[in-house]
DNA sequence: GACTCTTTGGAGAGCGCTCTCCAAGGAGGT
DNA sequence: ACCTCCTTGGAGAGCGCTCTCCAAAGAGTC
């Protein structure tokens, strides 16, 4: 009957009204005569009419999509390795799905990508950007909010900048690592840190030193690792070799804590018998190795819902000032330590 | 200077050129003086001109996204704790963007979210569809190429379509499975399942107990699981307390195998000596998790990469007939078995 | 009954871009 | 020197939608 996609205006000589009708109809905005609906409603059904999304969106300058951008992962095809960031991911679609707001997936790790990614934000491909980064010396926050693109962070700026972030109290964390230990009489405790150029690693360090330093114990050897099993591996090797006596480890990240464990078993030790351990975020894997892993949960689920949340408000609000929102850590008790 | 964001207009105009001749440059189309071009790129730099993606497509028909829609993981936010879907979108993703397209991740998880996903499609937000479903009842693949759209699966569809989809030979990899424990000598040996209406768990099933018939042992004791560490384990414990006597444990994917040697171990049996166990996918885990499994590797990521590639090639070409690639699986040996 | 006010439908002007024509000018052939 | 062909820039018509006006009609007021 109708050559292509029908249109508006389709519907519109279908009913026998205006274009604008049909449209106040589809949107839900001003009165309209209810009979007069039923005819438009009816006139929709028989076209099989679908708004035009690119139309719709050129005029009202809303896409309904957000960009979750993930950054300084490592990229390629092993980001979602780390379930950290499948976890971030859950919580944004899960959230954003419940108001009709669509995510598209963006990875940052070169300078090209990053590039390509504020672009896409400036020809409006989408309303806003959730940006998930570890490094403190991301440029994209910079860049974003220069283009005048609304955006939330997940944790804070490496400087200080005026944005929206989520994040957790990360050295409330350490703490808690630290307490879990004096609880259980460890005193030669050592720490496999993350990549020190992120935040969260020196914070979740800094709260764990400056609790034990509080207990009476101002040295705690620590190791860098990259928060791969493998590097908390590497780590462990390197201090079970210069601290032969370490009775505690805490681990920056369960990835990280479950490699320092498979060392400690193949080193002869028992965990938590010769050594305990506390790992950081529990993710799927902590509960699942063996031993189960004592750790410090971190809820990204609902930190990344959040996240979301808060961008989507700055979108209904663009007057609105910047917020954080800091979320409790809280220590998760299993076999390990 | 301008007012608002800059359009192809103000660029015209700054240039002393005309739209056309700006859209011409922006897009390389056609031949345009070097000279021309270079006032007009230097138009561009001086306004901070983006194109405004909205308007572009609404003309050329093309958003230069397609929909990642994950189907049946149960939905909520916990869809990627089974690493395979993570590593679908990894391969997605790291395939995509090197072809500047960009996903749009939607759940379809109930009437409701597969009617949003169909309506979006239609809506003309997306170029395409990539279709993840394990389940065979799934009414997408059939709803979305009734609605003309582009959309190729992960996994053959339950009825005959005219659709594009990869697909691994599940079949093979049961058979790989058999063959690894006649090779070790395992003569009792039992099987995990997937959910029933999964094909991929059917076919997985059919190999496997193909060729153990074709070895000579009819009979293989099958518990059905749910695909997660939990059911595995449940299901462990009815296959033990049925047939203790069992010597080889084959799990339709890695984190079944988890979970059923788990209780194997806490029944006192050790693996593989008294248990060999044979897990399914080669995610993360089953390397991670101690002993480490003897599984079979399914190249998600690749299989992911190929089902964007064959939509791209879609896209470009909408006459193509429908194409169907079947990888093959592989035995990765390591600890269990 | 004349007036104002409110409600509701239509007309039409864009939103910013692409792309099809068309025209102008220069190169090449005879 | 004339004609044809090719190259390259401009004009302008949409793409499908929203939204601001404006007008008509009905309701209410004195």
């Amino acid at each position: 009957m109708l050559k292509g996609t029908p249109t508006l205006e389709d519907v519109a000589r279908v009913a026998g009204v205006s274009r604008a009708t049909v449209s106040r109809v589809v949107n839900g905005t001003r009165n309209v005569d209810p009979q007069l609906q039923e005819t438009v409603r009816d006139a929709i059904e028989r076209t099989g009419y679908t708004p035009n999304h690119a139309a719709r969106s050129l005029v009202t300058r809303r896409t309904g999509t957000v960009a979750l951008i993930i950054s300084g992962a490592g990229g390629g095809s092993d980001v979602f390795v780390d379930p950290f960031f499948g976890r971030v991911t859950a919580g944004v679609v899960d959230f954003l799905r419940t108001r009709g707001v669509h995510p598209v997936l963006m990875l940052a790790d070169t300078d090209r990508t990053r590039a390509e990614v504020v672009e896409f934000l400036r020809q409006g491909s989408a309303d806003g950007a959730l940006l998930v980064t570890t490094h403190a010396a991301e440029s994209l926050p910079d860049r974003l909010l220069e283009a005048g693109v609304p955006v939330v962070l997940y944790a804070r700026p490496g400087q200080p900048l005026p944005v929206s972030y989520v994040d957790l109290d990360h050295q409330a964390g350490g703490r808690l690592a630290a307490a879990r230990f004096a609880e259980i009489g460890r005193t030669r405790v050592a720490a496999i840190s993350g990549p020190l150029d992120v935040l969260a690693s020196q914070d979740r360090l800094t709260g764990f030193r400056a609790a034990l330093a509080r207990n009476g114990f101002p040295y705690v050897p620590t190791v860098e690792g990259g928060f791969t099993a493998t590097s908390g591996a590497v780590a462990m090797h390197r201090l079970l070799a210069d601290h032969p006596e370490v009775d505690g480890v805490f681990a920056a990240n369960d990835l990280m804590a479950q490699g320092a464990v498979d060392v400690l078993l193949a080193a002869g030790k028992r965990v938590p018998e010769d050594v305990a351990v506390v790992g950081f975020d529990d993710s799927a894997p902590a509960a699942a190795c063996r031993p189960s892993l004592t750790t410090i949960r971190q809820p990204v689920e609902q930190m990344a819902a959040k996240m979301a949340e808060v961008l989507l408000t700055a979108l209904d609000d663009p007057e609105e000032r910047p917020r954080s929102v800091i979320f409790e850590p809280e220590l998760v008790l299993r076999a390990s330590a």
